[in-house]
DNA sequence: TTGAAAGCGCTAACAA
DNA sequence: TTGTTAGCGCTTTCAA
């Protein structure tokens, strides 16, 4: 039986026709070791944790880009041979995160959509359970975070503008103390600075990233006294709103102002034109997220890589277009 | 020892004393029991298991809707104290769903975007192993599945415009040979022959449920000899390519031409004009599939309900208007 | 109503 | 290199 468990794991002190033996006969009986029994034992099973916040689900409120990161995690995890469990969040306890992963014997746990200052994400970081966040910065021994570069991208989408000619550009901001939101601005105000490029008087607004405070940010840069150009909206579905504002203001896009927008979701191809925009590869945030957990898992703690941050790419399509 | 166990899982036998004095100490000490291994001696978890195709995610494909029925999904399994596991279906082999199942011992999975044909579904539906479809006719002694009555909603979006004065419908209908695209045709067909109006050669074209075969599905409608003015396009996603065509054809909506979408995914509301579709809900959805794997795993057999069937229901948005 | 003992299917320490 | 044994944390007979 030890020999069997032993060939199974890929031990050393098998003898390779042993081996070879157990594993024919493993593969003629169907034969899977049952995960309960292992976890049991061994104190860990091999099931990452997902722990997703979805109070915005039963609120009725959309966030596409944030189910197309747990689309790419699903895939990451399967290559990566692994299962994911999503952790019941309900019991909103100040450590039910981590009680729920201790409870099903779960090594590590990704935390989607969850604010860092969540009362369970402390207890988390303070046991020490590997954790990796979603654009969420987490502090914390055995805990790291994934992000897009939303600085360089947010600065990608203003040099393509300034290359297009554009001189008065505004922005449409995220909400203030987010974290991706806050990059986001500061690369834009880089990027206005690399060119040179002085930022007007109320140039800068927020949203909120959903679509009507897109809308009604815009329509106040439409309203100032030296009307934008270009405009960049640090999120595809506010950017959405604006190309409303600007229509209900009888002006055209790409020819009377540019827009770019930020995630790529779908409806940036769907809208009419469609968006230009600063593409965040779901995909390739779902693969980092496994690969910063499953390292966290492996080794002892790795002080200097806190974040990774993937580079994102700017995706030029029809709502952009030279300056008049 | 054993009485704590008893005490826990509300059993009979405990005095009213023992159990209160259980159940204290137990919250004092933050006691959770452990999920392996109660799995183990009950060789049954306390989680529902999720096998969900994404072969489409890595092909850089979207499908919206079915990201919000996860996302209701999860939403109903938090609500119903369980967690959920979502199962690798990389190793596409034959029995490859119901091994995984096994070896995490789950005793009931959710399919989603599988089609019944699979030939892991098989396996699971032999098997009897508790398994509830999205959108796919299961049979099977332990299994059912959940849809939307897309028979009733198709034939609500045809009736509206009815109502509207149409007498010239056409519709953009899914692929033939999919269960809900041809549940959707039917009810088309159906609600057509309810009021008593005729359906014109050609006026039935297939798409994909993409947006460019919306699009060119819409073209032929509009190269019919009489034109329609009115369509029911299956599928949100064709319903925003048909708007393209329309547009492109210099024609507006819905002064031309009315549209009548299905699902109300995100998009619908971030075009102008905003879609009028029949909503299927999402959030309920979750709910059915868990509330019907539950009571799958619960009791024996119920051979009378296959099938659980969600109302839709009609939202009326900007793409609708009398006929001219 | 409670407690003692066996065992779920594995892994790991120890002996052979 | 292999086999024997104990034990992971529970539930469930069986006895008291």
């Amino acid at each position: 039986m030890s020999t069997v468990s032993r060939a199974l794991n890929d031990r050393p002190e098998v003898s390779p026709t042993t081996r070879e033996r157990v594993m024919q006969v493993a593969s003629e009986l169907g034969y899977r070791p049952n995960a309960s029994a292992r976890a049991l034992v061994r104190r860990r099973s091999d099931t990452l944790g997902l722990i997703w916040a979805t109070e915005y689900v039963e609120a009725g409120v959309r966030q596409p880009f944030l189910l197309d990161v747990i689309a790419g995690l699903k895939v990451a995890v399967d290559h990566s041979g692994s299962h994911l469990a999503i952790l019941t969040t309900s019991n909103a306890g100040g450590n039910s995160f981590l009680r729920a992963a201790r409870e099903h014997t779960i090594g590590g746990v990704v935390l989607m959509g969850i604010a860092s200052g969540h009362p369970g994400v402390r207890a988390l970081l303070e046991e020490e359970l590997p954790t990796v966040g979603f654009d969420t910065p987490l502090q914390g021994r055995r805990a790291r975070y994934v992000t897009s570069d939303n600085r360089a991208g947010a600065a990608s989408a203003v040099k393509h503008l300034v290359e297009l000619g554009h001189t008065r550009i505004g922005t449409v901001a995220g909400p203030e103390g987010m974290h991706s939101s806050d990059e986001r601005l500061t690369g834009f105000v880089e990027g206005m600075r690399d060119a040179g490029l002085p930022i007007a008087d109320g140039a800068v607004q927020h949203g909120d990233f959903f679509l009507g405070s897109g809308t009604e940010a815009m329509r106040r840069l439409l309203d100032l006294p030296e009307r934008p150009t270009a405009v960049f909206v640090a999120g595809d579905e506010m950017a959405v709103g604006a190309l409303h504002a600007i229509a209900d203001a009888g002006l055209a896009v790409p020819r009377d102002i540019s827009v770019v927008g930020f995630d790529d979701i779908e409806a940036a191809t769907l809208v009419r034109p469609q968006l230009t925009t600063v593409r965040q590869d779901p995909l390739a945030l779902g693969t980092a997220l496994v690969d910063e957990l499953l390292s966290l898992m492996a080794d002892a703690a790795d002080a200097d890589s806190r974040v990774r941050a993937l580079s994102t790419r700017l995706v030029v399509r029809g709502s952009t277009a030279p300056s008049a």
